[in-house]
DNA sequence: CTTGCGCTAATGTCGGACGTTAAGGTTCAA
DNA sequence: TTGAACCTTAACGTCCGACATTAGCGCAAG
């Protein structure tokens, strides 16, 4: 049997003080919008000095539990999403993950997207989309705008399907996969054209409450980018890091 | 057309000082294992005094960047995915995501773990997977344990795929729902064993290296939770705050 | 009731201080 | 020569006190 130990990690002052504000969001006796102490107050109530309960915050802050509005306003709140996917765009490009690992994931989250947007889409949002996609139409060549747009384009289907934990969980991965547009355009030129083609087909799909259709183009879509990748020779080079947010 | 306005974010001093290492650790002019100089010096670097830099360095440490073995030694490190997992388990608890959302989820990924790691998986990995089969079986009754067992066992599963995308972005998302199990257990009396003869099956399909029956079989096991999750009631009950590692 | 002004207090930053202890070098013994 | 015990140094965690700046709030004026 293997002896588990995990290392006990010193109880720094500043530590606890994060940890016990942090506990207390967890719990649910500190909700989103409320408003903290200032900082020489929580020192007093901590029995600690300013500069130690600031050490403290700046972990907090850095966790996304706290946030300031303005500097004098310090409230709870919950991680921001984009801070998430920040977090975890840098892992995986630190990690070093190849283009074949990001793929893999995205083959089964974007159809998945797909179909959940298919199910809970509202008319309203489907034009939007269709507004995204018109947009990208008009700006062939300038390769940053047609990333930031066909980004935007699988985001936006995501949320369409109205479940935040894929959401999440795809973000980062999409994030880093599409990046790879860049390199894949020039070596195979009709690659370009049959994304939009892809991407109109699942408008459709979706404007059909279709979800087994939008699966399928979705799959489609992203199978084909794969062979793009194929072509351009990224299947196991390594991501990126993504474009920072925070 | 609409006025887009990125909040302008004061660029406070330690803020500066944090942002400037991580992007020197991005760029990869400072690699994991690297050391950094003492806070005086780093202080006497960037113009500022020890207390802002420390605050910087907490918010760093905080990001995973840069970890303290000892507090004499600082050193820029990779974010592990334990504290990836943490924060993003937090979050999707904070944000009272549904059972549901997670099912969704996990419907795809633990199928996609189950193939690629009947790809990937060595002899050795597959009989320790056994092992923590059979452990399972032994503790029946023991709640806590169990789950911990299934968490782990899953988890296993997605590292013999070989994909540490995917390892990252399901496992806090297995974390928080097969906590359900707790719940759903008492309120389906053969639940737990069909729970068993499912990753039996799993493991058989690993060991013929037959990637559909395994992806066949998680997926059922997936689909057999969440009937279990619909007898409990759970289907649009949150998920619990899952418990902290940090 | 809204607008403008001024005051208060909290923040960001600074400088210095102290006990503790880890890091590294030194000494000694095997 | 090598390894272990020792010692010295300096870096860390924490504290104290201070100052300029400015956000927040109350009050007066329109």
């Amino acid at each position: 049997m293997s002896l588990t130990a995990k290392p006990i990690q010193a109880h720094y002052a500043y530590q606890q003080i994060a940890e016990e504000i942090q506990a207390q969001i967890l719990r649910g006796d500190l909700k989103p919008g409320d408003q903290l102490p200032g900082e020489a107050e929580l020192g007093t109530m901590f029995g600690v000095t300013r500069s130690t309960v600031r050490e403290g915050l700046r972990q907090l802050e850095s966790d996304g539990l706290v946030h300031r509005p303005t500097p004098r306003r310090l409230e709870v709140t919950l991680p921001q999403a984009d801070q998430l996917t920040t977090r975890a765009g840098r892992a995986m490009a630190l990690m070093k993950v190849t283009f074949r690992e990001l793929w893999e994931v995205t083959m089964v989250t974007e159809p998945l997207a797909a179909r959940l947007a298919a199910q809970h889409a509202t008319p309203a949002e489907i034009d939007q989309l269709q507004q995204l996609h018109a947009e990208m139409l008009g700006c062939e060549g300038d390769m940053d705008r047609t990333i930031a747009l066909d980004e935007q384009f699988h985001t936006q289907i995501a949320d369409m399907g109205k479940n935040r934990v894929l959401g999440l969980a795809r973000e980062p991965i999409a994030l880093l996969l599409f990046r790879g547009f860049e390199q894949i355009a020039p070596s195979a030129p009709r690659f370009y054209k049959r994304q939009i083609e892809a991407h109109s087909n699942i408008i459709g799909a979706l404007r059909d409450a279709d979800g087994e259709r939008a699966e399928k183009w979705a799959r489609m879509h992203i199978e084909d980018f794969w062979r793009g990748a194929q072509l351009a020779g990224l299947e196991d080079c390594i991501a990126l890091s993504p474009p920072a947010v925070s």
